[in-house]
DNA sequence: AAACGTTATATGTGGTTACAAATAACGATA
DNA sequence: TATCGTTATTTGTAACCACATATAACGTTT
């Protein structure tokens, strides 16, 4: 028996961002394309695609730079706004974890747990 | 722009409990009956049977001691482990509601808010 | 035996989501 | 103009939920 967890951004009950968006804006900061990003994960370029449009239609504004064409196919990078999302999203993210493990090891001890098995 | 976030226990990747539970095992507590408990929230009385009873096949341990039948048609009352599990999750939910709260604060400012909806 | 409100159970359905596959459009370079 | 790997877009499908409906079973009280 194990915690878990899910945080995301809302605005009026539509989820805008979470783990996804965050991994991938952070590997395409890394790899320089959405599908390199996209395979990195074993995530169908498609998905991909269609996950970022939907958000940065919610959101109302870019989070990626594309570039079409050109002798390397083209590429995308992250806007400034969308690397100030990324980023702020995983700092929180990592001080989360570590906050609830506090409270995991807290409320749910071996003890409980023998007494729940018992 | 808000922060949401879902919180549950787990065994071998697979739901435990969460909030459904723990709601609905506090209001038999409080109620008497599952079927009053169900009402309360707007669940129809078979979902909230089906969830109760997948989780007890799940969990391995009856959470509900029930009574079918009798001049009041019965009741459901909390066993022992039941009312255990169910006050540890409440307890610890409510502290990591307010430690959630707080990291929001810290990470998710008005300032940051501003800077992307300039 | 009849009534009552509960627990027990099976079945169906609409909506959402995750995901894949396939194709078009693009534009710098050679 | 041909090539290349990228971005852009459409379409379809399988799986899973949440949820409702309907009915049976139960046992104390009257």
């Amino acid at each position: 028996m194990k915690l878990n967890y899910k945080l995301w951004l809302e605005e009026e009950n539509e989820k805008l961002f979470g783990d996804g968006p965050a991994d991938i804006l952070y590997l395409v900061d890394k790899l320089g394309s959405l599908s390199k990003a996209a395979a990195e994960i074993n995530m169908s370029y498609s998905q991909a695609w269609q996950l970022i449009d939907k958000l940065e239609k919610k959101l109302g504004f870019k989070l990626l730079e594309k570039q079409v064409g050109g002798s390397d196919g083209g590429g995308s990078t992250l806007t400034t706004k969308g690397r100030l999302l990324m980023v702020t999203f995983l700092k929180f993210r990592k001080e989360a974890v570590s906050e609830m493990s506090k409270l995991e090891k807290k409320y749910f001890t071996d003890d409980l747990i023998n007494k729940l098995n018992s």
